[in-house]
DNA sequence: GAGTGGTCTAGACCACCAC
DNA sequence: TGGTGGTCTAGACCACTCC
């Protein structure tokens, strides 16, 4: 008894989409139909239940998957994905009042959300600007910049990977050549050069994640990523970094606010 | 003669993976690759030169969607998807000096960006607001608001809905509440009532489209939406709108300026 | 009508998981 | 060991597009 209504064979609609629809509205229903972490039924038991081969199943259950509703787990079953954590990201995150309090961005937001903040694969190395990076610093094509390489993790899991990139002079003999920029972060740092940073630029974009991301980040297939490509400009209005993060994109909500000038 | 490598039945990887990979490079390749809007062959054909099962060619070639790489068309073929031409939204596009030319935020920006604007599927009528958007308005759970739902489209193609939901007072009598506002739009109608346009707040978030977005934005599976929540408040702080759009992700790239405070 | 992808059937063997 | 999903085979009929 699986509490799920029979297809319709005469229907317009394919019996896969009929299948997908049903299981969907359950899933959907919230407190009366499957909850999230719930295990829906087997593939054994949709067939017996609406009377059709397997792949017809499969084809249905592929569908929720590139719907981003549910993971399957080979040997345990299919389960409604769990929505993660949302970080709200608020424009002002970079304010000084957090570095002075001697805290990264990733750190602060996490004091104030409440979830333990993690940041590990860091990476730290020279070498040639890509082309993207370069105009933004507006360096000569491949000009050497420090390349800072990280993970971050809220509560135990990936939710963004970030790569700065820093003009190789600015950097030179500073802790930003470190694994561990030290207390306020890299921000701090390159302010202490005397580049005090003075606004931001983010070009937010969306898509679907490359295997190698989908592998890092830890997601799994029809969950898309949100890029952020941020450019930190001083008060002389030098490019001082650029910063390409993406993440994963249900762990985000990303706020700006702007004057109607 | 596909000129494509065959499969090794003896690697870890299974056969469609494989037949995945290669048809992958061949799209990533670029200039010696399979093209934009180019056909890739024929699940016969591809049947025939890797010597597999239709169900192997098909299950690699719904990877490839799934990655938005590709799009099928029944009867015609699978090609390489195009590219959208990219919209570049800054956050001064509300800008009254657009306004002032008597040209609305999507119009004046299809002018700079010599794209052909168009705007579909006006509907307009009263209604209570839903919970989010009462939040912000400040208002009661399901006061009556004005909701003006649109499709945005750039030389022909679907690129985005918005919904717009206004105090149901604020737009009393005003050409809020016909389909066309006129010159400058519905801000320009929003500061004749006396409210004068102070800032906005936009919640930027991506996700998968469900099927009826897919649908009305015309895109096919594997494409991620953006999703835009904007709120707009006036010199004394209060909430004038609020504005829901879903964007087809990859059509988009927003870009945000704010102070390092 | 020929060629294309969309859907479905009815099996098979395998890898992974929990007991 | 039994149940789960992952992959593959070898067919079938259909709907759509183009000539």
């Amino acid at each position: 008894m699986l509490n799920l209504d029979q297809i319709d064979r005469d229907s317009d609609q394919s019996p896969y989409r009929q299948i997908a629809s049903t299981l969907r509205d359950r899933i959907l229903a919230g407190n009366e139909g499957y909850q999230q972490g719930d295990k829906i039924p087997s593939e054994a038991a949709l067939i017996e239940h609406f009377g059709v081969a397997r792949m017809t199943v499969r084809q249905a259950i592929n569908e929720l998957r590139g719907e981003g509703l549910i993971v399957s787990e080979h040997g345990r079953g299919v389960f409604v994905r769990l929505a993660p954590p949302v970080r709200r990201l608020a424009s002002d995150r970079f304010a000084r009042r957090h570095r002075d309090a001697g805290k990264a961005a990733f750190l602060a937001e996490a004091d104030a959300s409440g979830y333990k903040p993690e940041v590990d694969r860091i990476d730290v190395r020279r070498g040639p600007a890509p082309k993207a990076v370069a105009e933004r610093l507006g360096l000569a094509n491949e000009a050497e910049v420090v390349i800072r390489a990280r993970r971050y993790l809220a509560n135990g899991r990936p939710v963004e990977t970030a790569v700065s990139y820093i003009p190789g002079e600015l950097a030179a003999g500073t802790a930003i050549e470190q694994a561990d920029t030290g207390p306020g972060g890299l921000y701090a740092r390159l302010e202490e050069t005397g580049h005090i940073l003075d606004r931001f630029t983010e070009e937010v974009g969306a898509r679907m994640p490359v295997a190698e991301e989908r592998q890092s980040l830890g997601i799994s297939p029809g969950t898309p990523v949100l890029t952020v490509l941020r450019t930190a400009y001083d008060t002389k209005g030098m490019a001082v970094e650029v910063c390409d993060t993406v993440k994963v994109a249900p762990a985000y909500l990303l706020q700006y606010d702007f004057p109607a000038r």
